[in-house]
RNA sequence: GCCAGGAUGGUGAAAUGGCAGACACAGCGGACUUAAAAUCCGCUGCUCCGUAUAGAGCGUGCGGGUUCGAGUCCCGCUCCUGGCACCA
């Protein structure tokens, strides 16, 4: 790859053009945007990356190059585009490092920012860097730390004694969804529950709005759903349940209520027991009081449950465990019916009440858990038309009848309910209406909309993010960090080791922790969590608008001309988390007037994974690219051996995509690209390569065919004579076709077919080159418009070679001639029974008679007509004739 | 288990219900060259038939259906990828 260097510097030396035009451009800050200029707007955003030690790998530039194509394209068609990059730079890898190597993480981030920066110009990336953002800023995390206290005022910050995730390993709390099967994200280090002190953030408040408002969204309908998940919004009933103790049939004691949330009030006649989780506050309330019999067995499975991990609930979740509650009983109040009441970890205590009521007959886990513990399973609901299951037909059943299936029936569409007194013969979405309003006039229940979204546990026991602005003074009140005061910036440490004890690295900077207020000689301590990375990212794209503003986050008046952001790319893997945090925070501005719109990104679009290239046995064990052997051309190797045993004999591998990683030895590095075929041809081929919402493996192969597609282009540009004379048909037809074709395509974003049709022009351009001897200056000058978004580098130096001095950024996109694409004659095929029998030619907008007679004379066509008779023709005008034949 | 997306040549892929495989990669053959690289020209879905021009059949994961006509629309499956998962 490298050897051939010389030969292709001789004709295409794209090292060269790409330093030449990225240097002007800086220099002549080409890609300046005047947020205040009039014109219609363009807001287009990338996600921003971290800026890891590793460096880009191609991932980043699919992306950031379908955005700069586009944002190109829009500057050309005359709008005033927004097009900017920053850094989510607070995070763990970071504080990581610091802490093995004393190194403070502004360092290593100022380090990893500048190797960023560098390998994203060498793109030729049209950002416009006055904008550049970085989260650790102190001059950015002021405005983070303010919109906290904003959050603060309106009360949706607050302190909670949680149980959260702890990881020892990270010496860390981690959010819900850091935690993956009961393993921290970062490290796949175990995580353990316990209660700790933590922020919370009140999402749960904007629980609806964030769902109702995802309808007006321009995103994918996938996203959309992951996040309606997410969110989980289900509507059912909550249900009162008396609890008694009872001494020898009497009731001894008849106090409290248990209230359960549920979906189906309908089956309530079909409850038979219920469960209450271990951590619900009157089980402990009935030790105390002395009211459970076998308090013992009780308290032991507390304990358990509590040391529990996530991943052990799930995993032991297969065999459903539990304890009775022995000397208590709730009351059904829809029948009066005494039911056991069971603990168990099946139930969880953050949702709904914490507490449920069972119904084996018609829920799979009351099902499961009826079972191991022999509990009694009452049919209320049976299949439409089978009526007659049970004790009889419907609307006479009453009794508890016996469910013999052998398993819950839950097909909520067709049932009917049976022994369910006034519920018989309803169905179920008849009968949840009837049973809520039956509970509303008794008293012992009432309608709710229930949510799976959490609040959102807003802090992290780091160094490296931003400190909360808040004080809690000696009197136990609390107090912000005045506006006016902020930013709060982090103290320097000498050491960054999490204590291990759960109190944050924060709590050793021991003269910043600790303030007197002046005036009144109170004394105080600082908050020492530290936010999580998301906070920053929430909001960056509203500072891009007006970066260096320090009277407020950004200028109203720009805000309403900018907002919302009209284009956001980035990786799906941030579908729920900082997508959703973001329109949170957006909100939460929105309804306190500082910023115009509702939503923030009005149209997402995902690109897909770019995956390495891998082999594998014929059992499937992918083989890392260093330890295959190549015979022939084929790729040979073994699956590793296991330890102490004797190694595996090689096989002939399969090629099979897989995610580019460190231990498959198949990264593709940006730079190497870049140093080998130039970074017009990275942008080219990662837009070639198919979709951009696809996932799609990289093949070193495809960047040589799109390197050969703008060698060619740069020969034909610069070794053809370029006369100003008038276009011939047929290069006129040519042009328009591709014009036409790529414009649409770069609108809708499909920039691997805009790519094929500037590559069947330029094998078009060249026959023509050939014949004439010569090429009009339209044709050739409007071809190189076209590729500019694509490949600018090399565009711009044709341009600059075709005699025009000013970028061709500030060029006009290039229209087409429709009555160039009109044609005299067109070819269209003939089908006898659907099937193609011959291909004629005929006048364009010839009648149907004109065309079926030509058709039906054509001699491949003629042969299949023979001996039959027509019954029917179709003609489609310009496409096709069919005739059906008997 | 639930939700979403997908399955088209040797490979990446293209195709408003109307010529399946555009464009490219790989492969094969040729030109140029002392040679190689680079470059250029031609062929290239599968099967059959044939000296050849040509011709015939099959073909978009599987099974049905709608239609003059289905990769595309409808019904029923299989497999893959991603996400969620004891949320009552």
């Amino acid at each position: 790859m490298r050897g051939r260097t010389e030969t292709v510097m001789s004709d295409y030396n794209f090292t060269s053009i790409e330093k030449k035009w990225q240097k002007r451009w800086l220099e002549e800050k080409t890609f300046k945007t005047d947020v205040r200029a009039p014109g219609e707007k363009f807001y287009c955003l990338d996600m921003f990356p971290y800026p890891s030690g590793a460096g880009l790998h191609v991932g980043h530039p699919e992306g950031y190059t379908a955005t700069d194509i586009l944002c190109r394209y829009k500057r050309m068609k005359g709008f005033n585009v927004l097009h900017p990059m920053g850094w989510d730079a607070f995070g763990l890898p970071a504080e990581q490092y610091a802490v093995e190597t004393g190194t403070h993480p502004a360092v290593t981030t100022a380090k990893n920012i500048a190797r960023f920066r560098e390998q994203i110009r060498s793109i030729g990336l049209s950002y416009d860097w006055d904008r550049e953002v970085d989260t650790t800023d102190p001059k950015y995390y002021r405005w983070t730390q303010w919109i906290f206290e904003q959050l603060y005022k309106k009360g949706l910050a607050y302190v909670a004694e949680v149980p959260v995730n702890w990881c020892p390993a990270l010496g860390t709390v981690l959010a819900n969804e850091e935690v993956i099967d009961g393993r921290s994200e970062r490290g796949n280090h175990p995580v353990i529950r316990r209660p700790m002190r933590q922020w919370m953030l009140k999402i749960t408040e904007y629980a609806e709005r964030l769902l109702k408002d995802l309808d007006k969204l321009d995103w994918p309908e996938g996203i959309k759903e992951m996040q309606r998940n997410w969110i989980g919004k289900s509507t059912g009933a909550l249900v009162d349940f008396k609890v008694e103790k009872l001494k020898s049939c009497e009731v001894e004691k008849q106090e409290d209520t248990v209230t359960v949330f549920t979906t189906r009030c309908d089956t309530l006649f079909g409850a038979t027991y219920m469960v209450v989780s271990p951590e619900h506050k009157l089980v402990a309330k009935w030790l105390k009081e002395g009211l459970i019999e076998n308090a013992g067995e009780v308290s032991e499975y507390i304990r358990k449950a509590s040391m529990k991990s996530d991943l052990e609930r799930t995993e032991l979740n297969k065999e459903k465990t539990g304890v009775e509650l022995r000397g208590i009983k709730g009351v059904n109040p829809v029948n009066g019916d005494r039911l056991p009441v069971f603990i168990s970890d099946y139930v969880l205590a953050s949702y709904g009440t914490g507490a449920i009521m069972a119904v084996p007959a018609h829920d799979e886990r009351d099902f499961d858990f009826a079972k191991v513990f022999n509990l009694p399973v009452y049919q209320v609901v049976a299949q439409s038309g089978e009526q007659g299951t049970g004790n009889g037909e419907p609307g006479t059943g009453n009794g508890r009848v016996p469910y013999t299936g052998s398993k819950a029936f839950t097909d909520i569409a067709s049932g009917v309910m049976v022994n369910s007194g006034f519920l018989n013969g309803l169905s179920v979405e008849e009968a949840r209406p009837a049973m809520i309003k039956w509970l509303e006039e008794k008293g012992v229940g009432r309608a709710k909309t229930q949510y799976k979204l959490r609040d959102w546990l807003f802090s992290r026991q780091r160094y490296w993010g931003e400190p909360f602005p808040v004080i809690h003074w000696e009197d136990g009140t609390q107090s912000l960090v005045p506006e006016e005061d902020l930013p709060l910036t982090l103290p320097e440490l000498a050491d960054y080791k999490p204590t291990g004890t759960g109190e944050p690295p924060l709590a050793k900077a021991k003269e910043w922790v600790n303030v007197v207020d002046p005036k009144t000689g109170k004394k105080g301590v600082r908050e020492t969590n530290t936010m999580p990375q998301w906070a920053g990212s929430c909001w960056y794209y509203l500072r891009y608008i007006d970066p260096l503003n320090d009277k407020c986050f950004a200028d109203p008046e720009l805000l309403k001309k900018w907002l919302p952001v009209d284009l956001y790319v980035g990786g799906a893997e941030h579908a729920v988390l900082h997508l959703l945090y973001a329109r949170f925070w957006h909100k939460v501005l929105f309804d306190l007037g500082f910023v115009p719109t509702d939503e923030p990104f009005r149209k997402l679009v995902n690109q897909g994974m770019i995956l390495g290239t891998a082999y594998k046995t014929k059992r499937g064990v992918l083989v890392p690219m260093d330890k295959i052997t190549w015979r022939d051309g084929k790729p040979w190797g073994a699956e590793p051996a296991e330890e102490g045993k004797e190694p595996n004999p090689e096989e002939e591998l399969v090629e099979f995509p897989a995610k580019m990683s460190k231990s498959l030895k198949n990264v593709i590095n940006p730079d190497d690209v870049i140093r080998d075929w130039g970074a017009d041809s990275l942008r080219l081929y990662e837009m070639f390569m198919g979709p951009l919402q696809a996932v799609k493996p990289w093949s070193t192969k495809g960047v040589e065919g799109v390197f050969r597609f703008l060698k060619r282009t740069n020969r034909l540009v610069t070794e053809t004579a370029v006369e100003d004379r008038d276009m011939s048909r047929e290069e006129a037809a040519s042009l328009a076709r591709m014009v036409k074709k790529v414009s649409a395509d770069v609108e809708t974003m499909n920039f691997n077919t805009a790519i094929s049709a500037m590559m069947i022009f330029i094998n078009d351009a060249e026959a023509q080159a050939k014949k004439a001897g010569n090429l009009p200056r339209r044709y050739v000058e409007t071809f190189v418009l076209c590729l500019s978004p694509f490949a600018p580098h090399l565009c711009e130096e044709l341009w600059e070679g075709l005699g025009h001095s000013r970028s061709i950024q500030f060029e006009k996109w290039p229209g087409y001639d429709e009555s160039a694409l009109v044609e005299n004659e067109v070819e269209i095929p003939v089908q006898v029974m659907g099937k193609l029998r011959g291909r004629v030619k005929i006048p364009a907008g010839a009648a149907a008679d004109v065309a079926e007679k030509a058709a039906a004379a054509n001699p491949d066509v003629a042969k299949f007509l023979e001996g039959k008779t027509i019954v029917k023709t179709v003609f489609v005008p310009g496409r096709m004739v069919n005739f059906v034949v008997k």
